[in-house]
DNA sequence: CAGATAGCATTTGTCTGAGAAATCAACTTC
DNA sequence: GAAGTTGATTTCTCAGACAAATGCTATCTG
């Protein structure tokens, strides 16, 4: 008989809701989103292993290393007697893929998304640039074919999102630079889901394509100089898409000033 | 009596040469100084858990939390039957403290040095313009104090070397940028390592403090453009302080040709 | 009473052994 | 020859026990 598996169902069965494969995988994940949350802020002391993975129902060693993947992300810090406890924001490795995912997968605060732009501005138009300068064709074939399928799907459907990402992906990819690059998993994912944030208040009204296409044009190009300013601009349209009315303070202060004046 | 512990002499005692804690912890930068230094190369089958345990004479468990440790750095990847696998470079978090230290550990690629000195040349300038905006008196005057430590031991010693990755880890924590200040753990680690591989060939000629001075002038004067310069500057010098003979083609390329041109 | 000291309790760390779940490969069957 | 079945292998999960570290407290001592 051909056992057509319904897709999981696991009896007592609510954490398997995504796709999330292991348990101590979810189980990170769901301390993680706490911790990042703000539910366990820095400091806070966890329950006991015994207690802990008592109540997740799960066995002490499954519970042990999710704390353990957890620590190595920087997020907890385990030691005898004391117990586990949050580690401060600043041992937190934020440009870890995960944590980024999990601290987009709420409502970031203005703070973080204002931070995590300013990097980007940062980055990207100087790795537009150094793309610009060593890009190879096999680089160009999987940018240009993300652009075709964004400009189909459009960035409101997942579709066009992952053809987003994965223009930037293969961008930052072209600068062969392996630092560069290990950003990209990081940054592509906060990407991602801040592209799915903006769809939560209302559709995107703005096409992001032509800009995107520009980047691409001077990268093929070859034009360093094209590459940075277009990059630039890309990153200041989609902060003007981001909905929020008013930004922080000092956004516009050192770094912005430069690049529009 | 007052048992006066002999700084752990642990019968078999090889593992915990270095200040490791934790039986997983070494367990993992065993496993993790093996990867990146090219020994299990991306694609390679690690031995499975009861042979790979049996091998390090620890329990499967400990074993299992130090490859969950290095899977949360995305160094290696596991799955039922095919067994744990190396993952390809573009996956490992080379940001991540620990991954770059095991990275720095033994003798860098040409290639990744400059990928390193490359991501400075891009965050460093900007943080330090950013700092310059953003600074408050706490952080200029453990700025200064980093500085005057620098000055009094030289980066000749290890106390000096602190006191260099002390500077620049408040500089970027002044930026007021979560992520920014997250690179800090991750850079600083790696620069810290760097300043030692220099001495490895001959104790540093130039005396580097000079450009830090500039740079925490140009801070204290709340001097964006300036700061941004010196900045750029000073890493420009320290990677001419580097014993490398020819660096790599097109490193002049796209980024520098700014600053000198 | 002050301070050191020894013991106690608590928490994470490590070990052992067993079975469950997933999945790749070979085999069987129609 | 294709679809399904079985088997083997590997990680995954569970359970229970003891070891090691360490903060706390009561006790001893001057």
């Amino acid at each position: 008989m051909p056992v057509i598996k319904p897709d999981q169902v696991t009896a007592g069965g609510e954490r398997k809701n995504r796709k999330e494969l292991h348990l101590h995988s979810s189980i990170a994940r769901d301390l993680g989103l706490r911790i990042v949350s703000g539910r366990y802020r820095p400091g806070h002391v966890l329950a006991g292993e015994i207690e802990a993975s008592g109540q997740l129902k799960v066995s002490r060693s499954a519970y042990r290393e999710a704390v353990r993947m957890l620590a190595a992300k920087g997020l907890v810090q385990s030691r005898t007697r004391t117990g586990t406890r949050v580690s401060a924001v600043e041992q937190w490795h934020l440009l870890d893929p995960d944590v980024l995912a999990w601290v987009f997968a709420g409502e970031p605060e203005l703070e973080v998304l204002q931070g995590l732009f300013e990097l980007r501005t940062i980055i990207e138009p100087e790795a537009a640039a150094i793309a610009a300068a060593r890009r190879n064709d096999k680089n160009l074939e999987v940018m240009r074919n993300a652009l075709e399928r964004m400009g189909l799907h459009t960035v409101n459907v997942e579709a066009g999102r992952i053809a987003d990402r994965d223009f930037h992906s293969e961008l930052l990819r072209a600068t062969r630079n392996p630092f560069i690059i290990s950003l990209t998993n990081g940054v592509a994912a906060a990407v991602h889901a801040l592209t799915e944030f903006k769809q939560r208040e209302h559709a995107l009204k703005r096409d992001p394509l032509p800009e995107h296409w520009r980047v691409f044009e001077a990268i093929e190009a070859k034009d360093t100089e094209r590459a940075r300013t277009s990059m630039a601009e890309l990153i200041r349209l989609a902060i003007t898409d981001m909905p929020v009315k008013r930004w922080p303070d000092n956004w516009t202060d050192s770094r912005l000033v430069r690049d529009s004046g």
